[in-house]
DNA sequence: TCTGGGGTCCTAGGACCC
DNA sequence: TCTGGGGTCCTAGGACCC
């Protein structure tokens, strides 16, 4: 039979707060903010004032002065997402998780087995619930994008169900802002325009919010507001980047202070790298500076790597070229990613070669390179062996 | 009020190649 | 001597999301 509605978009409630609140007792029913100088994360409580995530610390506490606010744990964070996730993919095996406590699930196969959608979703919450301590909400819907505006709508610990028939009713009188993809400088055209609604945007035609919004966002929010969403839910999706950053404060820098700071990043993101057994080919540095503005630097390598030394050495000339930028604005803020992922697949070769020379380590990398493109080789793998190595393969 | 840390995707220009 | 059009890759910036 034909089910009708069969994605589910799941997504905690205030999540780092809510996992404070269910470890410990004190900090239920009160208002709690997780961060310091910025919030993280806010209970519901908190949110009643007026707090939202990304406020300064200061203001959060000057409309919550009774607030409790505590530090983030993001390993208790990472450990309570697992846990959700396997409730996920218990209900289905069509999961694509979205962000450490989102996640579409595609439960259209399991009518049979589980029943319609809805009572899949209640379920789900009782599970979530029971197994993990945590609230929440689930919009279900027959496209992603209807199932996550539902989700939004019906939080916090809801659970809302857009009917086949009634998609329009549901979608068109929601203001702009709940379209996905509609943030503060989209939201601000689109209300200069008098536009304030999604039925506002879906009587445009596609090429005025083309001249508007340029062409993916354009066709995307057109696309939307008519309620055109054919994604399918997507599994396995592989993240595209990995990186870390620091406020630096508005102190001075010293040169060295930087080169150590960037030290430790990409000591940090190498390591989360190689744990993922990916490779990468481009490393970003990123700035912001004293008066807000930010900068980016990127260098690709020829070949994809694992090795902190070189993905080092990329950053350091980075931070080389932009140190007048850096000297004339001051900086606040230094970040490093790792980006162009590719995978890194450990296998064993035979080289030919005799001899544990220096020139003979560097002749076998080359011939590596040269054979299979993106090879990336230690040398610590080389040195001391015999004639056979491990290398790690990396195909593009 | 003075702004964290982790990501995704898109655009535009220039270099280079055919 | 002058010069098209298309494609790919790289770099930098920007909007947006949680």
């Amino acid at each position: 039979m034909f089910v009708s509605t069969p994605i589910l978009h799941a997504d905690l409630d205030a999540f780092y707060a809510s996992v404070e609140q269910r470890d410990d007792p004190n900090l239920r029913g009160r208002p709690v903010i997780v961060g310091g100088g910025v919030v993280l994360a806010a209970s519901y409580e908190a949110k009643a004032f007026g707090v939202r995530t990304a406020m300064g610390g200061a203001r959060a506490l000057k409309l919550c002065p009774r607030a409790i606010v505590v530090p983030p744990r993001m390993s208790a964070y990472s450990a309570a997402s697992k846990a959700v996730f396997e409730v996920f993919r218990d209900t289905t095996p069509l999961v694509e998780g979205l962000s450490i406590d989102e996640a579409f699930l595609d439960v259209g196969g399991l009518y049979r087995m589980a029943g319609p959608p809805e009572v899949i979703a209640a379920r789900l919450r009782a599970r979530v619930l029971d197994q993990v301590g945590l609230p929440i909400t689930v919009g279900v819907a027959r496209t992603k994008f209807l199932a996550k505006v539902a989700s939004g709508v019906a939080k916090p610990d809801g659970l809302l169900v857009v009917p086949a028939e009634g998609e329009l009713e549901f979608l068109h009188p929601l203001p702009v802002e709940r379209l996905w993809g509609v943030g503060e400088v989209t939201a601000a055209k689109l209300h200069s325009l008098g536009i304030r609604t999604v039925g506002e945007v879906a009587r445009l035609d596609e090429s005025d919010l083309v001249s508007i919004l340029g062409r993916a966002a354009g066709r995307h929010l057109h696309a939307l507001a008519r309620n055109h969403d054919p994604r399918p839910v997507q599994t396995g999706r592989r993240r595209r980047s990995i990186g870390s950053q620091r406020a630096l404060g508005r102190r001075e820098r010293t040169r060295e202070d930087l080169e150590a700071v960037l030290a430790s990043l990409v000591d940090g993101i190498s390591r989360r790298l190689r744990t993922a057994h990916r490779a990468c080919r481009t490393v970003v540095l990123r700035l912001r500076f004293a008066d807000f503005t930010r900068a980016t630097r990127s260098h690709t390598v020829r070949h994809p790597t694992t090795e902190t030394e070189v993905l080092l050495n990329a950053a350091r000339q980075l931070l080389d070229a932009a140190m007048p930028l850096i000297e004339s604005r001051g900086i606040t803020l230094l970040g490093v990613s790792l980006t162009n992922l590719q995978n890194d697949t450990p296998m064993q070769m035979t080289l030919p070669f005799e001899e544990q020379k220096p020139g003979a380590l560097d002749a076998a990398l080359d011939h590596v390179r040269d054979r299979f493109g993106t090879a990336s080789v230690t040398r610590a793998a080389l040195l001391g062996r015999e004639p056979g190595i491990s290398v790690p393969l990396l195909p593009d």
